[in-house]
DNA sequence: CGCAGAATTGATACATCTCAAGCTGGGTGG
DNA sequence: CCACCCAGCTTGAGATGTATCAATTCTGCG
């Protein structure tokens, strides 16, 4: 972690940089940014915030999955985001969070200490357009979740989900259209069955469907191959 | 329409005034969001923009209902947004809408041609700020709305969608907490399916069972009483 | 009064959940 | 090196909640 965090220290090396927070933001304020920041790291499942826990820091996604949740009284539980690098945590102007955040795999966030952090974007324009930018994205991805969940058959569920982490998969390589796309899911059945609002057996049942009609191929549990996203993107019922 | 547009041309007579994008603008801020500004009226059930279509403006929920929907090609409708007054329609930095927005009661908007809407935002942090924390708002709501669709059963599912009305009709007339509150529901049952991921059938029977319990009364389709908001807040599966 | 859209109610079908058993792969200790 | 274990995953059989299909019954309104 220690060996990260100094490999990482210089914002203009880093993974994210025009991607995340600070994508807009010219050299001098990244500077601002850059005496600010410091890393923190988590490991596969570890808890990072419990829903209503003071949250002294907002920060970015650098490396790793980490996903938010609501659960309910009798254990019922909503994944309500799936975060991935690049994705901003915590919320400027409120100090706790209503939802239970953890990290899916090993993860390195960016944090910044929420009032100083608050301060630079009432004071700095680039920051805070692109949170806002990034925040109506969300409310987009947000959106399109809401169809999966209320209107799609459990195998579209799947179909969407995993057509979902293909394209950004795919979108990481800039490879053409046509190329099967492998994929390691960042995601046990169960974080599945959260995220889609089913269960894990459904989940399972719903894989081995689509593997036996050719649709995905599993080399493991985890290792998924779509030859062809766009029979994928059919049966997640989207127009290709 | 007219007459309305006349009625409420000044920004300070505006009833939404103080919880809309304009919420924290200055005296001077609120003259030039003054001279830009123009009203529409839609009756109830108007189109108001289909998915994919330009939109050449943004604007506020003045009074009335909308909703924005996801429709798949065969024919299956997810409402995604509910905008009740002081809501922001439309998205800076856009110009086409991913949603079918439509007016589920007769509805005025207070509407800014997107161009000059935007160079305002950039130049006017209480305008910024104020969309920034509207945002945010709309994500935490998108995300309960998540938890509803996906762990919720349909009994719970339909109180929770009037406890949320209820709750809001109880904060504009700022009664004591204990105090039955009355409401009439801005959906139609088919549009209360499409908010919940239920179907039509569903929807009246269930409603017949929060009836039939004491949960809710009835004094016709759309008038509903709720005698007892903690009740219902159980009967939501939420905790009080 | 009578019509049309909206809502309710009933009977049945089916997708997903629930409960219960196995399976698999990777790590650990004897 | 093997036996065991455990968490994660898969598969099966039956229960159940919601959708679907089909009548009615309301309700507002011309």
């Amino acid at each position: 972690m220690t060996q990260l965090s100094l490999r990482e220290s210089k914002c203009g090396d880093c993974p994210i940089r025009h991607q995340a927070v600070c994508a807009r933001c010219e050299p001098d304020e990244l500077q601002l940014l850059e005496q600010m920041k410091y890393y923190r790291s988590y490991e596969a499942g570890q808890q990072i915030v419990w829903a209503g826990d003071e949250m002294g820091f907002v920060g970015s996604v650098v490396t790793g999955v980490a996903n938010l949740s609501k659960t309910m009284e009798d254990g019922r539980r909503q994944m309500v985001g799936l975060l991935l690098p690049s994705d901003f945590v915590g919320r400027p102007g409120r100090s706790s969070s209503p939802y239970d955040i953890v990290a899916s795999s090993d993860l390195t966030l960016c944090c910044f200490r929420r009032g100083p952090f608050e301060a630079l974007v009432s004071s700095t324009p680039n920051v805070a357009d692109r949170l806002l930018a990034m925040t109506l994205d969300e409310l987009d991805a947000a959106r399109n979740w809401m169809l999966i969940l209320g209107r799609k058959t459990a195998r579209e569920k799947i179909a969407s989900l995993i057509a979902i982490l293909a394209k950004r998969e795919s979108n990481m390589g800039h490879r053409p259209a046509a190329t099967p796309i492998e994929l390691e899911l960042p995601l046990t059945r169960v974080a599945m069955a959260d995220y889609l609002g089913l269960t894990r057996e459904t989940v399972s049942r719903q894989m081995s469907a689509l593997k036996a009609e050719g649709i995905i191929e599993l080399a493991s549990a985890r290792r998924v191959k779509v030859p062809n996203l766009a029979r994928l993107t059919l049966a997640a019922g989207d127009e290709p």
